[in-house]
DNA sequence: GGAATAGTGTCTGTCAGACAGTATCGC
DNA sequence: GCGATACTGTCTGACAGACACTATTCC
């Protein structure tokens, strides 16, 4: 461990050897998105011991680094929701996880300094999770009802109180600020809304995900427009709700990038 | 430092004491870029001591999390710069410094396990760089001499042979694709351009970063048709280069988001 | 038939690309 | 005058928003 030095052999020595530093911990916390009953939601874990026991937090791991097989960050994250909800074999599911970024500010964690890789976990309905390792309760939670922050805050900001636990919140308005970005400009929606879907199911996803209301018509014709998006399943659907007209049924294309996009309303009209 | 304990218990003390897993370094590195000679270059070191010496790499700190006053990561990364390139005073100039992404590949770095949290510095022209603690040479070098692999490359993937120490080829190549969508929907590249510019610098910071040729006329109509992007100087050009009309000098506006965009041209047409 | 949902057609406004044409300099 | 650069005007096509209209079901 370090030892007391001077800081300039400590900037010296940084060069030859890392360990000369003292330590930081490093984790993946993981945002798994859903759709559940219209509502965007997030799964959290409710910590069973200290620090902050009792509170709503992401499902997080510390990196593995040593010993026989050292893993990738992404692997970590993907652990973590294993190990912590139970919910395994996302990566084998080709469920999307992508990097959101990284939250490192002093203080952010009461027992030393915590360095945390957020990802985030696009999914379509998924089981119901399981209480895994430290945790008291797993469960979805739309996000709706967690009172989160503007997204986008900057480095150092203070987090506004929430019911998360650590700066959990912030990562979450994040995380949902990313997947609002995402389904403009790439097929990502698709993934929520499960194998087979009508064009007003896949409305619905934007809808949830943009919290706004959204034209059928001039949505249907876009997704439509935009080639590789969705393709007919060739049936149409079974029993709608309240009577109506069946809807045709569609399933996921093969791309990944919308052109066009389809973008959400830009207000700022001057 | 961690004893050897069976896979059970370490799960167990994750959650109590963080001290117990194998340490991880984390530094801040920093990719700044800017426009030297209708150019975009980035800010590169060469090392003057292993691992990798005589490489050029991105100037970078080891965080400090001990101490009077730990550091936030966005600060790691403006002492980086300052003490690998003697730029300094960066936060107080304005300079855009943000945070672009994670890397934490096994293997990355020879010594030991180290996560790298990558930040993306914009400037205008800047005077020449000085070689800091550890650094043989500091110099703008331009992206487009580097051989960079295609941005976005996922996490565990082989990066290329390349001319930089470690695997900061694929982050510089990242930082530039950030660069590229980051001046279509913001006013950021007017900070490329300096104090006072004309239509046709500016075009040629777009030029530069998207290394395409735009349209003068087209460039200038979007251009001043986004509100708050620039506004007049009220002065001409002195003694133009080569003859023509002495165009009219733009300073930066006082907005931030560019509404309506200036979009880079899309090919992907089916 | 009436209500409800699905889907099509059309009009209008915004913006991008192309390009012709005008303005103003150095030589 | 001539070339070079700066800037303006106009046409066309792509796309978004609004909305009228038709189609098909349940009740």
């Amino acid at each position: 461990m370090a030892k007391i030095r001077s800081s300039a052999d400590e900037a010296f020595l940084a060069e030859y050897d890392p360990r000369a530093f003292p330590p930081v911990a490093v984790t993946a916390d993981v945002v798994a998105l859903t759709i559940r009953d219209g509502q965007l939601c997030v799964l959290l874990v409710r910590r069973a011991r200290p620090p902050e026991a009792g509170l709503w937090a992401l499902p997080g791991s510390f990196l593995r680094t040593e010993g026989a097989e050292p893993e990738t960050l992404e692997n970590a994250a993907a652990r973590a929701l294993a190990v912590k909800t139970g919910l395994t074999g996302l990566r084998a599911a080709g469920i999307h996880l992508e990097q959101l970024r990284t939250y490192g500010d002093p203080g952010r964690d009461p027992r030393m300094a915590v360095v945390s890789v957020a990802y985030v976990a696009f999914a379509p309905a998924l089981p119901e999770p399981a209480a895994g390792t430290g945790v008291a309760q797993a469960a979805w939670l739309p996000v709706s009802t967690l009172g989160l922050p503007e997204p986008g805050l900057p480095e150092g900001a203070t987090v506004p109180e929430t019911t998360l636990a650590f700066d959990h919140a912030r990562i979450v308005a994040d995380a949902v600020e990313r997947a609002r970005s995402k389904i403009e400009y790439t097929a990502l929606a698709a993934a929520f809304a499960g194998p087979q879907f009508t064009l007003a199911g896949l409305r619905r996803v934007y809808e949830a995900v943009w919290s706004i209301e959204l034209h059928a018509s001039n949505f249907a014709r876009k997704v439509l427009a935009s080639p590789g998006f969705v393709e007919p399943a060739g049936s149409l659907e079974t029993s709608s709700a309240r009577g109506g007209r069946p809807a045709e049924l569609y399933r996921a294309g093969a791309g990944t990038l919308l052109q066009p996009a389809i973008l959400r309303p830009r207000r700022a009209k001057s």
